[in-house]
RNA sequence: GGGGGUGUAGUUCAGUCGGUUAGAACGCCGGCCUGUCAAGCCGGAGGUCGCGGGUUCGAGCCCCGUCGCUCCCGCCA
């Protein structure tokens, strides 16, 4: 045996008995005589006492000893004198008198401190190896760990099959920019990595394997932010004879199994649910944060006629779902207080979104003695005033917000300002955790730069079947009447982001091409790539669904950090590259020629 | 593709109005020290101020460019 356990194994109930352990030097204190050491390995750490009276040629050795040397060490685990004690540590009321002592290997001076705070995600990442040595980084990676195995067992003792699928796959249109790999044996073709195995697992039910689950790496090419990585983890899975219903159900089982046993809370389940059209109009997004307590208000009605003309303009313009006029309100109890400074920051935080401009009106007395001070009060008549107070129940001392424009612009924006507002001013209540369902999503979108119809989800989610009929009778153009078909699919959401989604497929072959047709993929197309699709799907495919989860922000939302990349063991940078490996890399001219590849690319100057 | 932030010792940072030899803390190295746990005390070493150019008598500081990292918009079914 090379070791008798974890440093953070050991307790009062060791005194006496004599044990071996590996690990890291933490930290030395040298007095002289007696020499301490903090050994550190994943579990946490225990102090080992050297001491000339005990053993004069360890003592020696511990001179030499420096912060991460890696050491193995036999001694007797003994009761720490009295007032010694470190209430601080799990191991604080005992210490190791140690015996002998083996140097395992030596480490260099560190690039940075393992137990400094506020170190550059830079230097963190140049030298991963040592940053992964820090306690939080083992918690984080530890808990990831628990999550995945409660996610299996759960999923498991649910009847469901782990089968994993391609990561050598085609590409398809649609969604993301595909990862490419070029294929030796088939000159000029090429490989795609999926972006998710959606494909796969509807082939699976398919194949009659029922209920399938993986813990699936996906990638996409795409530019970067805080919860997202270009290559990612999903927790995917798929069920045959099944309602929407059902794979939420199962999703909030596996949800709770993680909060009980990867938290040690508890989850009140059902969670709740919001339809999308109305988390769009409370809250402005379809991923809201309902731990925050404010609403938007909808006042496109009170202000048809009214004498400010940007407003009246708005409540009179019409168009499709997110392009008709709408004015929203956002009233924030208290917010009279708000300084014209904090106001200006708004104006230009809502601005990133597209509004051009945030209309305010502080209620400092009541309306009827012109107790109000705003820029574009004077435009309202007595009425309108009335209205605007019983519509959002404005109080005085209130600060109210005003969207005019698009409705996908006043939504986001107001939707956003909310979020930052709550958060800013602490507004946040009740639980940490909060879920929500957002369901009946909208089938299709517009996409006006591609003068075309996508998928709200993807291609392959089947529409609410009461809304099924509109699909038939606007088959080539009448977009308004697209609009307002439902889909199958719905997304759970935590604290304001959407940690997984997922929908209802079409399993009806007639039903998908027709689908395809919508969203402007030719006959011939949708056979070259698809194909293999339409054919399964004439060959028996049971209903199904499914969802997926993804892992990284899941996890990193339960831990409370900030960046899905302190829960990756190897994340990469903004730019995609890893500044560990150096990756990506240029090649071998000859790794090219074998892949019949030339590159283009010149580098500047 | 666009907008914001940032880059000074190994690390985290300070650096005034453009002005003498660029500082602090921690770390590191050496010495002292027998109950510390962020050990303590004394001493020491350590800088391409991201990189390139410009303005100036003089640039860490101002200007232009560029690179890295980061946050956001677009994008990401």
């Amino acid at each position: 045996m090379n070791r008798s356990g974890y440093c953070n194994e050991i307790r009062e109930g060791h005194i006496g008995q004599r044990v071996t352990v590996c690990g890291w030097v933490n930290r030395r204190r040298d007095h002289g005589g007696v020499i301490f050491i903090d050994l550190r390995d994943r579990s946490g750490m225990v102090q080992a006492v050297f001491s000339p009276e005990r053993q004069p040629e360890v003592h020696r050795q511990a001179h030499e000893l420096r912060s991460e040397y890696v050491v193995r060490l036999v001694g007797e685990v003994a009761r720490r004198p009295q007032e010694t004690e470190n209430p601080k540590l799990p191991t604080g009321m005992i210490e190791i008198h140690v015996d002998s002592l083996e140097v395992l290997n030596v480490a260099q001076f560190l690039p940075f401190q393992l137990d400094e705070e506020g170190v550059g995600e830079s230097t963190r990442l140049q030298h991963r190896f040592l940053d992964l040595r820090r306690p939080e980084m083992q918690h984080n990676l530890q808990f990831r760990h628990r999550v995945t195995q409660t996610v299996r067992r759960t999923l498991d003792e649910a009847g469901f099959l782990e089968i994993e699928t391609p990561m050598l796959t085609r590409s398809t249109p649609e969604g993301a920019r595909d990862y490419l790999v070029p294929s030796r044996v088939n000159p000029g073709q090429f490989y795609a990595l999926p972006q998710s195995p959606q494909l796969f697992k509807q082939l699976l039910m398919i194949g009659g394997y029922d209920r399938y689950f993986q813990v699936a790496r996906c990638f996409r090419d795409e530019d970067l932010r805080a919860d997202r990585q270009p290559e990612f983890t999903q927790i995917d899975l798929e069920m045959s004879f099944v309602v929407a219903d059902d794979v939420m159900a199962v999703a909030e089982q596996v949800m709770g199994k993680i909060f009980e046993e990867a938290l040690k809370q508890s989850l009140p389940l059902p969670l709740p649910r919001l339809t999308y059209n109305e988390a769009i109009s409370r809250y402005g997004l379809d991923a809201p944060d309902l731990r925050i307590p404010l609403e938007l208000t909808d006042l496109t009605a009170v202000m048809r006629h009214t004498g400010f003309k940007v407003f009246a303009q708005a409540a009179n313009q019409s168009g499709n779902r997110g392009g008709r006029g709408l004015v929203k309100a956002l009233r924030v109890p208290g917010g009279a207080q708000m300084t014209r400074k904090q106001i200006d920051d708004y104006t230009e935080f809502v601005a990133i979104y597209g509004a051009k401009g945030l209309a305010w009106i502080k209620l400092n007395g009541p309306w009827q003695e012109e107790g109000w001070q705003s820029p574009i009060v004077k435009f309202f008549s007595p009425e309108e005033k009335e209205a605007i107070v019983a519509a959002t129940g404005a109080q005085t001392g209130d600060i109210l917000f005003f969207g005019a424009d698009r409705a996908s612009i006043v939504n986001e924006s107001l939707g956003r300002l909310r979020v930052k507002i709550g958060r800013e001013l602490n507004l946040l209540n009740g639980t940490p955790f909060s879920f929500v369902w957002v369901t009946d999503f909208p089938l299709l979108d517009w996409d006006n730069e591609a003068r075309r119809h996508v998928a709200v989800h993807h291609p392959f989610t089947a529409p609410v079947l009461a809304d099924l009929q509109r699909l038939d009778n606007t088959a080539m153009a009448e977009e308004s009447h697209l609009d307002e078909v439902r889909s199958q699919a719905y997304d759970l959401v935590l604290n304001g982001t959407e940690i997984g989604g997922g929908s209802i497929r079409i399993h009806d072959p007639a039903l998908q091409q027709k689908m395809l047709a919508l969203l402007g993929i030719e006959a011939a197309e949708a056979e070259e790539k698809f194909g293999f699709l339409l054919r399964a799907l004439e060959f028996g495919a049971p209903p199904h669904g499914g969802l997926a989860f993804g892992l990284d922000r899941l996890v990193a939302i339960l831990l409370g950090v900030d960046s899905i990349r302190d829960v990756i063991a190897f994340p990469k940078t903004q730019k995609a590259g890893c500044v560990l490996t150096q990756a990506p890399s240029s090649v071998d001219p000859l790794q090219l020629r074998e892949l019949h590849l030339r590159s283009t690319y010149q580098p500047k100057g």
